[in-house]
DNA sequence: GTGCTTGTCAAGTGTTCGATTGAATAGAAG
DNA sequence: CTTCTATTCAATCGAACACTTGACAAGCAC
């Protein structure tokens, strides 16, 4: 049956990939990077962790080929290897939602309760902007947003959303996104509308997922895609 | 920016599937059960592990979700938790192969060399197939072939081929399959053929990634899906 | 050049992991 | 009830891991 020293080679070959993705830090740090790249200082900040620290993850990160650097001046951004490797988490955030039994009351802790909250289906939201019946915000930071979003969204982070609320159309339902399932700007940006009487929803996914599935997407500076 | 405590304790929770997947060993486990249910026995003489190490191996990816049982008598036979299970396995296998370095060297050690191989994607085989001028043989040990197999394939185990090969017309073109893309045995069958005269080719990726994209199936017992 | 910023590297500490061994359990067979 | 088989549990040991701290390197600003 083969060679098993050489069989076990491989798959522990295979395994450099999930060790890579196997600690929750690196997991939040694949979550961040599918929106683009960063530096390791933001990186750091957005995971609660030292820059040393950080910077040791991704170098194991690196070493597995999930993910690339570039270098700007005295600054090193990561970003994701490439499409593939958002498919990969997709299929590790499908797998703990599915079989993973404490993964709905980790959910639920860290996003709240979701009921109230509507949610439009990627497929639906294509449907209602060709018939020009929603607003679609994007409310993530605007860096974010300069770097990719769904065409024909408007850039509305959570703070200014809050400021500005009244310069929204009353007329349309309001469709708000963000960086995935588990992000909870559009969450928050759903109760916000909803409390001052609009029709809001919130997509499903966020935006690496719509512009995964083939979506139109926009920028406004041009940024490595894969 | 939401609970950080909240946030850790939720990546964690996706991480403990890639943990559940970050062993060489616990990924052959998951490679070999692909094929359908395996008793604890089975898997560790497969795995080249101890039962009891083995046992701990599948512990952890139960408790992870990765993985279900059933009792048999005195047996207890472990299976893959569903279908997405499949579909992760397939995108940690790709991005190895795309983006880790190392790979290709690893698997050009366990597999050797496979540029005289012909490969025939799932999509030629069905239109093959339709047209009759192939045949399509199963080289997967007996009993995966009874769990589950193409629709019109024929069972023919490695050293049954060797000693029946006169049986096989030669009229048409062969197309061999089994495990997946790191499984050796079609490659075995597909030189073998060769060597005696045939033109024979092997079908890209193996038997469950073709019944994870739909293709037709067929069954001798009633075994567990999905 | 000196200083300042951004990242990496190396060493140290407590924790977790993989494998081994041997004992313990659950169910089937006598 | 005893014996057998299949599996799990518990204790152990060395290796690997996550995070910290402090030193070092590379590029800019002056």
């Amino acid at each position: 049956m083969g060679d098993r020293v050489a069989k076990d080679a491989l798959f522990d070959g295979f395994a450099r990939i999930t060790k890579a993705l196997s600690s929750g830090r690196r997991s939040e740090i694949v979550d961040l990077l599918a929106q683009g790249e960063r530096s390791v200082e933001e990186i750091a900040s957005e995971i609660g962790q030292s820059v040393a620290n950080t910077s040791q993850h991704l170098q194991q990160m690196l070493k597995a080929g999930l993910v690339r650097t570039r270098r700007d001046g005295n600054r090193i951004y990561y970003s994701l290897a490439g499409g593939r490797v958002l498919d990969l988490w997709a299929a590790v955030r499908d797998v703990a939602a599915e079989h993973l039994a404490e993964l709905d009351s980790l959910a639920a802790a860290y996003l709240g309760d979701r009921s109230a909250l509507q949610t439009i289906s990627r497929a639906e939201l294509v449907d209602r902007m060709r018939r020009g019946d929603v607003v679609v915000l994007d409310v993530r930071p605007e860096p974010e947003f300069r770097a990719g979003h769904i065409a024909g969204a408007v850039s509305m982070p959570l703070d200014e959303l809050r400021r500005k609320v009244r310069g929204v159309p009353k007329d349309r339902e309001v469709v708000a996104y963000c960086r995935g399932p588990y992000c909870v700007y559009a969450d928050d940006a759903v109760r916000t509308l909803q409390r001052r009487g609009y029709r809001a929803a919130r997509l499903e996914d966020g935006f690496p997922e719509w512009s995964r599935n083939g979506h139109p997407v926009e920028n406004d500076v041009d940024s490595p895609a894969s």
